[in-house]
Formats: C-alpha cells, structure tokens, sequence
DNA sequence: CGCTAGATTGAGGTCAATCAACGGGTGTGG
DNA sequence: CCACACCCGTTGATTGACCTCAATCTAGCG
C-alpha cells in the first residue's frame, strides 16, 4: 500500500545505526510523569502506556520519521532539538517547527491516512521518547484524560501553526528576526541582555523562511542599532531594545506585559 | 480583563443586527447529525449539546468573531463561506481558510488564553451553528467520543495548514493558483472540464497569498496556455490540463490517482 | 598547518508588490 | 431608456525586497 518514498535515499533513512531502543523507560519516570501528556492521570494509566514506550537516541542529523511514511509513533522529546519540515522534490524543505525538551509531535499521528504528514530530523544529538501509535489510539478509546491532553497539546500547535503563518505572510524579515530574537530572550529565564542562539544560523534563517545570507545581514543590521553580536551570542543594549517586534503571543510570556514599564503599554499586536 | 480591541471599530463589530438567534436548531437536525462533530454519538448526547445550540445568519461583511475576543463559542458552518484571517494592526490580513458547508470553527476556543487567535467573517450571507464553548467544555470531561471528534477535527485543519504553509513557502504564485484550481476541479463531482470560482477574485488571491493584481495576471497566464476564463467560469481543454499543479494532498482526492490514466504516475510530491 | 563547514560580504537578478489608470458590467435615479 | 456612479477586475510601468551566485573569511579540528 505504500508508496516509494524518493527522500529515503536522499536522507540515508533507514541506515540509521543509532536507534538504540532500551528499555530504560524508568530511568526517565520523574521527567516523563510531568509532560503535559500525561496530566492530571493516574500512576498506573501512564505506566500502561509506556509499558510499550522506548527511549531512541538520534544523532546529529538522524532522520527521525518522513513524511508519507505509515505513522508508527507518537514522539516526545526528552532531549534535544527536532526539526519539522516538509520538502518537496526539487529539494527544497519549509522548516514548521524546531521541538525541544517536553514538547512532542503529537498531530503528526493523527493524520487521516494513517501517514506523517511531515519529515521530522535530529539538528543535534537528541533523545527521544517514542509510543507506538496503536497503544496511543488504543488508550484514547477509553482514556477521556489522554484524549483531552492531546487535544490541547494539538490545539497548542495548531495555534503557534497560525502565528507562523502570520510571521510569514505580513512580517518583513527584519521584523520575523528581531521577533525571534526577542522570543528568545523571554524564553531566557534569567533576563539579562545576553542571547544564545539555540542552533545552527542556518536553520534559523530557515525556520524564519529566508536564506542564510539574509539573516546574516539582517544581524548586521542590527549591529548598526546598537545591538551586538558575536558568532552565536547577542548582547542586548538594554531590555527594551527589541520590544518593537513584540506580539500578543510572546507578550503573554513577558513579565513586564500590562504594566507601566511596558514600552507599548497594550498597543500590541 | 479584556483588552480593547482595535479591530472592532473597524469592522463595525457588536453592530451586527442580524444576528438572529433562533431556536429553529431542530429544523436542521437531519443535516446536523451527519456533523463530523457528532459522529458515532447517540441521539441523546447529540441533542444534550445542541440544547444550548442556536443558529446565527450573517450578512455578507459580517464579523463572526475577532481574534483576542473571549472564545465563547464554537461554530459549524450550515450555509456560505466563512472567511478565516489574521490581521495585524497595520489593517493588512492573511487569509488562513475559507470555511465552508460541515466545516466547523472548532480549534480556536481550546487556545490556552482562552480568547480567539484568528478573526472570522462572513465573506458572503451565510448560516451558523454557535453551541457555547462552555457547553462543550463540559461535554469533553465525560463524552470520549466527542473528544475524539474533534481532536480528528482539529488534526486535519492542522495538517491542511501545513500544506497551506508549505504552498506559500515553496510555491510560485502560478503553482498556488494553478494548485487551488485544481482543488476546485476535484472537488466538483461532475468531471467536467468546467470550474466555477467559489467567491470573489480578490478574496482568492487573498487566500492564495498575492495580490488581486498578481491574481489576474496569473490567469492571464493560464489563458495564452489554453485555459479559458471568462468572469469566474474557468474552461479546461482537458482534464489533465492542471495535473502537474497535483500534490499527494490533491492526489489523494483524485478518481485517477494512482491509475495509469494518471499523468503523473505516482511522482507526485 | 591545512582542511572543512559555517558565516559573511558583494554584485546582480527576479519575482511579485505597488502605484496608477482604465474598462466594463451592474444598479440607480431621472 | 439612458446617464451616471460605483465596484470589481484588468493592464501597464516601476519599484523594491529578497534571492542567487560567487568569493572570501573565520573558527574548529584532526
């Protein structure tokens, strides 16, 4: 029933010699138990699940599922970073998301056809917790908790899916840079004016849907104004010095929203 | 709580008169039970939620709901098109969806912050279903299959926007186009070679991410090729006339998929 | 020390947006 | 029945944002 797949040569699929499932599940319980996945269940409900559930490791640049291929697994990333992409045959690939510790392709599942509807590739050495997609659609059946999980977990992304959308539809690339940055920065729990880029430039520029040479002016840019930085490390003038490029969804993350310090006082979107 | 939403004097919202809530659910009740929203459920359960249900008519321009309005309900579409948007405070838009007849708005009142993401209007006069988010917030705690329902809901509009994203991300104007007329084609059960655009050329080029300009030229293009357009009727020379615009979301919708009548032969991405 | 991958910089090209004018149906009022 | 206005769509000319290609630079690493 399944059609060639022409990215498995491209990717080396299926020469992946790392897969190392084990069975140390357990050894993860305390991180596990606290995903958004499994709140608010019972002991014994989680441990049905992951009765079945293996802990794979991806080296930098492992394929971790491709597109139209039959959708075996749920995945939660323990550690690590994940891209989610979508190529296409002349090789070009649109960069979705970039998943790290916590977060989980959930959606990708639940696809009307049975198949991934997005490739899914380790950017660094990732460790991942991988449910067999029966045991998930087994346990939705009469788990009512599982179900409402993740049908947050898919709204959840379905939601950051649309601010995406907006990013690259209205936002010049100055704007969808100077936004990441900031997101950045309020993901940063201690708010000094130092950002650390998480991954390759490259895939920055391309998860922000513009070549590698335009990020890299657009930091020159920023350099002009100001801000400074040096090879994957930004140093922020002042707090504020990004707070232009600031929406509705990040300012829910910043602490300063709704209050008098905020420099937009409310005028976001 | 709420903050003040600039949109409203904008689009003249709160000053829909012919929102004509009326209790005539039961009218519709044939059509309604066919819903995706209620598959698989028992007539009681049904009904139970449709209690609280009522019907809303919206006029041509008409605002259903703006995005960081309080979600308070959630929306299945019985009759026109809906129109869904995200707009930013400079009055551009970016069109997500066009919603149409058994399609509902559904992931958009599970956003954490519990206010709308995305802004929805009437782009001709159309009939609603609202049921109280509250009413099915409640249903989901004890009614599984429900959950299930819309999780299923909710996964597919996440996937279709995928492919929405890809399409702006990775293909030309020309291919957008030539792509959505094709979805048309398909979509229309009689084979015939002859389309009929859904709704205004500006509002598709608005969907398809270009300008109305850009819009007109493209299917100027597609004339010099042999594709007849005259108004908004599109005449095909043949079937196969858009074929190398099909994806394997198309394709999957295509009697001939995966047929030697196929044009394609399966390299379908 | 040289190799390589990632990042930067420069020059030129292109696709689609923008701005502006026009055409042709449709509806309204005289 | 015609004159006019209005809206939608088209067409043309121009601009500009971003891409592409190619050269160069830098840091890490054996």
């Amino acid at each position: 029933m399944r059609e060639t797949n022409p990215d498995e040569e491209k990717y080396g699929h299926k020469a992946i010699a790392n897969n190392q499932f084990q069975h140390d599940v357990c050894r993860y319980m305390p991180v596990i138990r606290t995903l958004p996945l499994f709140a608010g269940m019972q002991k014994a409900a989680i441990e049905g699940i992951l009765k079945c559930a293996r802990i794979a490791l991806y080296d930098k640049g492992a394929i971790v599922f491709l597109q139209n291929e039959q959708a075996s697994h749920l995945y939660i990333i323990l550690d690590g970073w994940i891209k989610i992409f979508k190529g296409n045959i002349s090789g070009e690939e649109s960069v979705l998301q970039m998943v790290t510790v916590g977060e989980s392709l959930a959606e990708t599942i639940f696809s009307s056809h049975g198949l991934y509807p997005i490739s899914a590739q380790a950017v660094e050495k990732s460790r991942v917790l991988a449910i067999p997609a029966s045991v998930i659609h087994e346990h939705l059946e009469t788990n009512n908790r599982l179900a409402l999980n993740i049908l947050s977990i898919v709204a959840g992304r379905s939601q950051h899916m649309i601010n995406q959308f907006e990013q690259l539809t209205l936002r010049t690339v100055t704007q969808r840079a100077g936004r990441f940055l900031l997101s950045l920065l309020l993901e940063s729990k201690k708010r000094t004016g130092k950002i650390t880029l998480p991954y390759d430039k490259a895939l920055i520029a391309a998860y922000l849907g513009m070549q590698p040479e335009t990020f890299s002016r657009v930091l020159q840019h920023f350099k002009e104004r100001g801000i400074d930085i040096e090879r994957d490390v930004v140093f922020l003038p002042d707090l504020f010095a990004l707070c232009s490029y600031c929406d509705i969804e990040l300012a829910s993350k910043c602490p300063r929203h709704n209050t008098p310090e905020c420099p937009l006082m409310g005028n976001i979107n």
